[in-house]
DNA sequence: TAGTTTTCTTACCATAGGGTAAATTTCATC
DNA sequence: GATGAAATTTACCCTATGGTAAGAAAACTA
């Protein structure tokens, strides 16, 4: 919880009753590799914030294929953000990859937290401003490097996610198969 | 100069004296079919809101290939907004594919807006939540789509657009040569 | 440890898309 | 309308990736 309320310090000046909201419509969770946090399809009732361990969002196409939109490690938020915004169902599942520490959000308060307490809404708008410019730089590598060249820099950005996940969900986040990322792996070991 | 204030009053209550600003820090242009109004490895100084024409953000990889990252028509804003948001120099050229109306903004002063007028936050929150919206929905297409598919769909999203444009910067745009985009129109049209 | 399941690698063939070049069409300008 | 420039299509071959399947390796579980 320190962390988070660190992370909002940081880019906000929060007052003492702003904080005192924020812990008290928080819920510190312990979840277990498997857990579904979010379900396609269903209504969308929580943001989350990761403690520690590695949560991915993906969603299932027609052909019944995962596309992983993304992970979170430390400190990232997790949520189905298309659905919230919308205020439509989910389009996305989020499932825990590893066991994890979360703080959970019901995502109707935390959404109502800005006509409480305007000073979230500078808070929010960094964040999302950040976002945005994480979301370009995603579509800029989609559009001009290859996948071995998508996939080093992968690596760079989650140094050590390897150890939570199945190469196959890396594969499906940089948009390739499985045996696409396994071929670009031994050509690499070559080197 | 109306449309833009009307945008900006559906989501934000707009005081006379925000109002007043927002006009005094803007500038309409006429800008001519051809013109860079930010240049790549260049700093950013202005954002731009399109009253009407075409525009568009890319950038050139280490090959010299030329990416779209955007277009922009009637009453979408465009700039390089990771420059910004990072304040570094650009990664993007915006270039006007057509004769274009603009409203031009200095970054910098529309940036310092929420100082001043702490009501923009609720508004650039919004946008910024929209954006987010956007390029999640763009990077799902991305990983989902045929080309084919995201071709048909990129047609539903800018209805007129192939009037404004050629055809090679939408392949660029979706991610394939022209070649690729011409083969795709074959086809469609054989149907 | 043995057995089972999961993940990763390899192999084979099929295909979409890339690169280059040339032909054709469209558009702009005189 | 004639000329030249720009954009599009077509053709050729090549490569990266996909799909399916099978085998190997690793990770669990009893």
């Amino acid at each position: 919880m320190e962390d988070l309320i660190n992370k909002i310090k940081s880019s906000t000046t929060l007052s003492a009753k702003a904080e005192e909201y924020v812990v008290s419509i928080a819920k510190e969770k312990s979840v277990s590799k498997g857990d579904v946090l979010i379900r396609q399809g269903q209504a969308v009732k929580n943001t989350y914030f990761v403690k520690d361990g590695c949560i991915r969002a993906y969603c299932i196409d027609k052909k019944g294929k995962e596309h992983t939109l993304q992970f979170a490690i430390k400190n990232w938020w997790i949520s189905d953000f298309m659905a919230i915004y919308n205020n439509e169902l989910s389009t996305l599942t989020i499932e825990c990859i590893t066991d994890s520490n979360i703080i959970e959000f019901n995502a109707e308060k935390l959404n109502g937290i800005y006509s409480i307490f305007p000073e979230f809404e500078a808070f929010q708008r960094k964040n999302l401003e950040r976002h945005v410019v994480s979301l370009h730089k995603r579509i800029l590598n989609q559009l001009q490097l290859t996948a071995p060249e998508r996939y080093d820099l992968f690596l760079k950005q989650y140094p050590d996610i390897e150890q939570y996940t199945p190469n196959y969900h890396i594969a499906s986040y940089l948009g390739i198969t499985q045996q696409s990322l396994s071929r670009i792996r031994v050509e690499n070991a070559k080197k």
